[in-house]
DNA sequence: CTCCTATCCTGCGAGC
DNA sequence: TGCTCGCAGGATAGGA
């Protein structure tokens, strides 16, 4: 479900239930079994204290206390949303109620269960977050640091940029939508990428992933924020999910075939 | 090391 | 209708 847009909109969405930095008045963990069990002495440790800000790096999610941060990961089918208490009940797949002071509680809900719920108070120490690669809308993902990153690649470009060692943040959806947007076609082996067009796929990255922040995000069946928002981002594919449909630039075919387990997509006259 | 596949899990749509 | 099959936004373990 969430890559790096989809994901700041719920962090975005997040902050804004929590700018009266509510305490968190006790949590009920409905079950606990996601990706690895979720540790529930050392959360229930951060009762009483204030949510004080949410941060997003990479693709998760960090909820920070006076007392230290929960680390929240989505995985595909992962949601947070915000009901009030009195009305708050446990909906399928619902796994965590974090009750909040003024009488809102959080939950975070997960069908397929490949997320993740853990405390996380150094991140350099952490083995989630200690070997992501760039943001890729900050000033340390640039043409020289992609391509440096990719010259010892043999994989396909669009499996590298998958890769959060390379880049962080781009999924299934948006790496297809880059490389379209770059002219770059997705089996093109890593090392092959000259330095002029790792710069175009940096310019191209950085595009689709903010044009669909603004978006809020792309809604394929069921991602919505914490508000409840869906995203409108999914209108704009060009290639995502759209092998037979014409190109939209070329009126080629669109191609679909899978790389690193994954559907990938692309147009094979626009993409070189 | 790098690369590739299978795997975790539920839900949904296509095809019969 | 109802069933089976394949596939889905991610990340990782384990084998080649």
């Amino acid at each position: 479900m969430p890559e790096l847009p989809e994901v700041e909109n719920v962090r975005r969405s997040l902050e804004s239930l929590l700018v009266d930095t509510p305490r968190i008045t006790r949590f009920v963990f409905l079950r606990r079994d996601l990706r690895d069990a979720i540790p529930v002495q050392s959360l229930r440790q951060l009762e009483g204290q204030r949510l004080v800000r949410v941060r997003r790096r990479a693709k998760y999610l960090l909820l920070d206390t006076e007392a230290g941060t929960m680390l929240s990961h989505l995985g595909m089918t992962g949601s947070w949303r915000c009901e009030p208490e009195a009305s708050v009940r446990d909906r399928a797949h619902d796994h965590i109620h974090l009750f909040l002071e003024g009488g809102r509680v959080l939950v975070y809900n997960d069908p397929r269960r490949f997320g993740i719920f853990e405390r996380c108070d150094n991140e350099a120490l952490s083995p989630r977050l200690c070997d992501l690669g760039p943001e890729p809308l900050s000033s340390e993902f640039t043409a020289e640091t992609l391509w440096l990153a990719l010259r010892t690649k043999c994989v396909p470009i669009k499996v590298a940029l998958m890769d959060q060692r390379v880049v962080v943040g781009v999924g299934n959806i948006y790496a297809s939508e880059a490389l379209f947007r770059a002219g770059v076609k997705p089996q093109l082996r890593s090392h092959q990428l000259s330095l002029a067009r790792a710069g175009q796929v940096v310019g191209s990255v950085r595009e689709v992933l903010s044009q669909a922040i603004a978006a809020g995000g792309s809604t394929i069946s069921d991602y919505r924020d914490a508000d409840g928002r869906v995203g409108s981002f999914q209108s704009l594919f060009r290639v995502y999910d759209r092998a037979g449909e014409p190109c939209l630039t070329c009126q080629g075919k669109i191609r679909q075939k899978v790389y690193g387990g994954r559907s990938t997509f692309w147009c094979a006259r626009c993409q070189r």
